[in-house]
DNA sequence: CCGATGTATTGATACTTGACGATATCGGTC
DNA sequence: GACCGATATCGTCAAGTATCAATACATCGG
């Protein structure tokens, strides 16, 4: 897709910084309280290099953000990314709690 | 990635469907009411085919379903991805609103 | 049955992405 | 300063994806 596009939607950019098996692994365990990058490589499937590539990634996203301590490397979740994403999560259900639409029927016709 | 991943990882698959600037764009129209599949080509930069490309990642990606009514073809969001979306959101938030891990005092190299 | 219109599929192409090995960098220790 | 473990970067490859033009498919109005 174009660059373009991406500028303009900062949301589907913070979106597919979550949309990777890994990347969502990665950021559910910092959820649970788990900071150190060695800690990822152990609950991943993938390679060292591939775990940074992840993480470099989701700080270019803006969902974490890293401290160096000592020779290690923690990394947090960034809780605007969160609400964000929370954010959008809650403009989508809108319509479910909300039905607005009247101009399409939309019959259910499983009869 | 590879498709065992994603076999393994629904939300992830979830994510990915919702992770593009078109297709966001898609369910926040959804969300507001819009259903004929040619209200998109007008809201989207992108030709016909790719609309209809994306419609059919969405629907493959469990976001939305369709229906055909005389010549037109309305879609709808799935109630239950949306909630799925917000499940996914709530487990990260989780440690905002209640930091419930202090098991991992953020220090700790497995030696 | 025929054309018109809305939508989906096909095929091709350019781009992006995830993965790894090799290697560099950074901090601490001896 | 030499060495070592922890992370990051580089170079590269394979695979996935977004896009479009062309075309096929479906449905309606005549």
């Amino acid at each position: 897709m174009s660059d373009v596009k991406r500028l303009v939607d900062p949301d589907a950019r913070l979106l597919q910084g979550a949309a990777d098996p890994t990347r969502l692994a990665i950021l559910r365990q910092l959820a649970g309280g788990g900071v150190c990058a060695c800690d990822f490589t152990a609950c991943c499937v993938v390679a060292q290099p591939t775990v940074s590539h992840h993480l470099k990634v989701l700080r270019e996203t803006g969902w974490v953000r890293s401290e160096r301590r000592a020779s290690f490397v923690y990394y947090t979740l960034v809780p605007e990314a969160v609400e964000r994403f929370r954010a959008i999560a809650g403009g989508l259900g809108s319509a479910i709690s909300q039905p607005r639409s009247r101009a399409l029927p939309v019959v259910q016709p499983p009869a």
